[in-house]
DNA sequence: TGTACATCAGTGAACGCGCGTTCACTGATGTAC
DNA sequence: TGTACATCAGTGAACGCGCGTTCACTGATGTAC
């Protein structure tokens, strides 16, 4: 928000970096966004990138976690405004998961992409994958409780809703799902399966 | 199959081409199949390849595209040799998808991944994907018919099956799903609750 | 309040690499007569 | 069956490119006294 010139001092190149990291990607996709391209285009040079993260890895790693961040928060502010009690809460959930998506596809792409990224264990990634995955399995448990879920481990019941959001999402993102069909449609039924699914009471044994 | 010692034609470069790349997209990943590379290992020049395949990316499709068919042709076999009434087909056939995804993740993951291959329409690999759409779309009607599954349009519920499967194979494949879960167990309860949720009767009303 | 100095965010030029692809060519193959 | 020749699958050397990254450096900033 300075609005200075930046004489010699970017001023908050660390952020901008990030920033312009996601709109390259977001209009040219990942293979887009080069070091020397982003330097370029924060009048920078190609060097200065370097004191704010070690390699092109790192960055890459920060913009996917800042993702996983984005899409928590909103799946949160989502369900922070619905109602409390009703079957709307997961459906709600799972399509705004699928709308985020498709509206950042190179982004969701390079979130779950692990291609392009340090097959290292890198803790803030991985801590931002849990925090989606703690906020999902929020949702289970309020419906178990609600009987609207049926019970079991709520973590596994969590990974079976997320595939599905998951699954569609791809589908659509990397064009298997020709766009003479009824996407929102899709979405909504898709959704509806899942809980409907997962309300099914089976008897314990095999 | 024809061992003889290959002293200027190779014989079959182009299908030598194909399954030197699988091998290498499953041992190195994507990124290690360079036209340079696969060249070597075939013992041939760099511009061998370039009698077959007008370009890397031809051939990436080409490998995509068996992909597919190998993949439809293992279901369908898994199909065949499963009872043909009861609820077994749909988890079979679920169960047999995640399966291959798991033991060929790199190949699995070049299948549906756009961003190495040509943007353009590519008939053959819009091809070898329909088939598969339609292998699913097939056993969604015998499941109609039978009663297992609710009745509409068998297609878009195929698309929802395949949301699932498609979703849990990659998030295990992209390491989202820890190892300390039970693979085999989540990939039951997903096939279990998709075709539970398939098989509600919702009122048609909104 | 002024000054010395450590620290840190930049510069700009260059390095080296591996890549896909092309070029003029040559050896092998198969077919017409 | 033998030969001429078109066709096609190879060779090997090279081109040019864009990339990530490093280096010795310089300008700006903030802090101790």
């Amino acid at each position: 928000m300075t609005n200075q010139r930046t004489p010699y001092h970017h001023g908050d190149l660390r952020t901008a970096l990030l920033a312009e990291a996601v709109t390259m990607i977001a209009d040219g996709g990942l293979e887009s966004m080069t070091m020397r391209a982003i330097s370029a285009r924060l009048g920078v040079s190609r060097a200065a990138p370097y004191r704010h993260f070690p390699d092109k890895s790192a960055l890459l790693v920060a913009v996917a976690a800042a993702g996983f961040e984005r899409l928590t928060a909103r799946l949160q502010s989502t369900d922070a405004g619905a109602p409390r009690s009703g079957m709307g809460r997961f459906q709600r959930m799972g399509e705004e998961y699928v709308r985020f998506a498709l509206e950042n596809p190179a982004h969701y792409r390079l979130m779950y992409g692990k291609e392009a990224l340090t097959r290292e264990e890198v803790p803030e990634l991985r801590q931002a994958g849990e925090d989606l995955l703690a906020l999902l399995v929020g949702v289970i448990r309020a419906h178990q409780r609600d009987g609207q879920i049926k019970r079991g481990d709520a973590e596994a019941l969590a990974f079976v809703a997320w595939s599905g959001v998951h699954g569609l999402a791809s589908l659509i993102i990397e064009g298997q799902i020709g766009p003479a069909n009824d996407v929102d449609e899709l979405i909504r039924q898709t959704t509806r399966t899942l809980l409907d699914g997962l309300r099914v009471r089976h008897r314990t044994g095999a």
